[in-house]
DNA sequence: TATCCAAGGTAAGTT
DNA sequence: AACTTACCTTGGATA
């Protein structure tokens, strides 16, 4: 076992790790008192999550588990690797200026109430299959069920990896997915996902399309070039940009930020997704309006307003 | 206890 | 291109 420390002081902006990764954007991480994504949270805490990074994101191409802990004034974290501080900061964001990021953000009275109230929560920055995944699975689902699929599909096609004497679950790759048939899916609860997620996973594997390859591409032709895959329309392919690839200005327009729009922005619905996002991404300040975006969806979910 | 409803939408079919 | 509708499942609300 390895583990460490890392100072919250080189975090420019601080860090706020159960905002992180309860507020959404991810479900790759857990927490072991099966408290994740709770009706009622339990915030202040200061507990472990933990998280399997995938073969392919690992330099022994072998799944590495990582646990971390916000503790005094340290990220603390034990892991298989030794180099778990460059995968943390590379999964949590760590070396976002989230100073820079709020300061270059507009002076809008919902996103000033939003950052104040989580103030250190930061972007993650997600494998892209598993996030791709992931999102597929959000429609028309609830926070907390979608992130109870998710374990699902990793306890059934994820590799098993031992460590500290407990066993944890990789994600499942694209060919353990590809190879699922729709009825062993909908028995994992996927419902009308079910097909949606094995077919965006054969063509992976197939290598017709891979979601890494959004990452070449301009921000719009990137979203249109994630919404080939099957259950991928523009919304789940703003979310994979922002949580995943790198596009801090996609704003995903979901119900919550709909709403948000309706009440606070009306005059940025344009119609369509294409222009009311466009429209909304200025508004938000463009280059990291993505942040502005997840900071209010998860504001409004907790109780804002 | 039974029914209803909405949850981070998308695909397919119509106008 | 814009507009409708069907779609799995389930926890929580309502009757």
């Amino acid at each position: 076992m390895h583990a460490g420390r890392l100072p919250v002081t080189e975090f420019d902006g601080g860090f706020d790790l159960q905002a992180t990764v309860e507020s959404g954007q991810t479900y790759v991480w857990d927490r072991p008192d099966g408290g994740m994504f709770a009706d009622e949270v339990a915030w202040g805490g200061d507990a472990w999550y933990h998280t399997v990074l995938p073969a392919t994101e690992t330099e022994t191409s072998e799944p590495e588990v990582l646990r971390c802990r916000l503790g005094n004034e340290a990220l603390e974290w034990e892991a298989s690797t030794p180099r778990a501080p460059e995968h943390l900061t590379r999964l949590l964001r760590l070396d976002d200026d989230l100073d820079a990021i709020v300061a270059a953000t507009p002076e809008l009275p919902l996103l000033e109430r939003a950052y104040e109230q989580y103030g250190g929560m930061r972007l993650v920055r997600d494998p892209s299959f598993a996030s791709l995944v992931s999102f597929i699975c959000s429609a028309q689902m609830r926070v907390s069920r979608i992130h109870g699929m998710q374990g699902r599909l990793a306890r059934e096609f994820g590799d098993a990896v031992t460590f500290d004497g407990r066993t944890y679950y990789a994600f499942p790759t694209p060919d353990q997915l590809a190879a699922a048939s729709e009825a062993d899916l909908r028995e994992c609860s996927l419902g009308y996902r079910a097909p949606y997620v094995q077919r965006t996973a054969e063509m992976v594997t197939e290598g017709v399309a891979h979601p890494d390859e959004a990452r070449e591409l301009a921000y719009e032709d990137a979203r249109e070039y994630l919404t080939q895959f099957v259950g991928v329309g523009e919304k789940v392919a703003d979310c994979v940009l922002l949580f995943s690839l790198d596009f801090l200005e996609a704003v995903p327009l979901d119900t919550w930020i709909r709403t948000a729009i309706e009440k606070y922005y009306p005059e940025c619905d344009r119609g369509s997704y294409a222009e009311t996002s466009r429209t909304i991404r200025e508004r938000f300040g463009g280059e990291y309006a993505g942040y502005a975006q997840t900071y209010v969806f998860f504001y409004l979910r907790t109780g804002g307003e």
